[in-house]
DNA sequence: GCCGAACCGTACCGTACGGTACTATTTCTT
DNA sequence: AAGAAATAGTACCGTACGGTACGGTTCGGC
């Protein structure tokens, strides 16, 4: 593995928050060198000394916003039939609620607007250090209810996208093109089959 | 409802090929109009004297593709189960088909791209002539099958969404990140549930 | 054959933005 | 306290791009 992770200073924590606000607000388009310095009160120069250049920013903001997610982790042996249930349902609730919100939309976006240039690290920046711990996180929790014989354990990755597609449907796609989320959407949807 | 559709001259139609081979090979950076002007051998000119502006450009090129899909609409009454069932994974092929193919990504990225700046047309555009008409056509497949006993029935949209959740799961978010399509991800998936 | 409209190609303009250079000021080190 | 390193602020540069203007050419109508 290379170094486990540099991360940043505080004070250039600091600046990529107020990066990462003004793409939450403007989307790309508002994130000009001139208004990330003019925003976080630093300087251009600091900018391109810290980060490299703009698609290095880029990076640092998506790295930045991914470190602050925090997976709960909690213990997921020994679960009742029902409990079980229960876990899937909260799970559902905060990947909606998550997949909703103005920063991971904004974040998408991002990537996904620099996908289209071939090579670009930031939507795998973007798989790694976002979709994967939350699949990783899922699929613990899948494998425990395998082996508790609640659900039918085939393969755990298997198993997770199509919750994943169960919970989600298309609403993120909508989302990510505009749609307004509907309310009454951050509900049921999480039904232990397979 | 407005006009019917305008829409536009071949000579037109070219130049909107023309630009959406562009878009599809670079993106939306490689989209720049004297680029357009050149690979469609046309003038600025004309670029802005059909389109208005360049988001002009990028609804036309949009609403362009959206003309050429023809949705097949075969009489779906009358189907044995087998046949309903084959119907749903030939839709389900088809469906990932379409979402895994170059224009259709490069599309969806331009309008995700977009959709930060509020109000974005695009986004509405792509829902509204690509999305639905698909949704439209699972939907009266869905209720076909419902009338015929194959499926309970409970709501055509919802049934879609779950639908379209249980084909596609999380592929289309990490096609448009970058991710290659991988083989094998375009067959079984269609299952007649809910 | 003549006129006007459409159009291509190119040149042009203004601006916005990525990136760099420089100075003054702060902060850390010793 | 003195010197070094880092930073804020600003000014600057080159360029790329959206949008416009113009001359030359084709083409349809009369």
């Amino acid at each position: 593995m290379t170094a486990p992770a540099p991360e940043f200073t505080p004070r250039q924590n600091e600046v990529l928050a107020s990066a990462l606000r003004l793409v939450v607000e403007g989307g790309e388009k508002a994130l000009t060198t001139a208004a990330v310095a003019r925003a976080a009160n630093c300087s251009k120069e600091s900018l391109y000394r810290w980060f490299g250049d703009r698609d290095g920013l880029l990076a640092a903001i998506v790295a930045h916003q991914a470190s602050k997610v925090r997976v709960p982790h909690e213990n997921d042996d020994q679960l009742s039939a029902s409990a079980f249930r229960e876990r899937l349902v909260t799970f559902a609730e905060d990947l909606l609620t998550v997949l909703a919100g103005d920063t991971s939309l904004a974040l998408n976006r991002l990537a996904i607007g620099q996908a289209s240039r071939e090579g670009s690290p930031l939507g795998r920046l973007l798989l790694e250090r976002g979709r994967l711990r939350i699949a990783t996180r899922a699929r613990v929790l899948l494998e425990a209810g395998a082996a508790q014989g609640h659900i039918a354990a085939v393969d755990a990755t298997e198993a997770y996208r199509t919750l994943y597609g169960l919970i989600v449907r298309d609403a993120h796609g909508r989302w990510l093109l505009g749609q307004e989320p509907e309310g009454a959407e951050a509900d049921f949807a999480a039904r232990a089959n397979l």
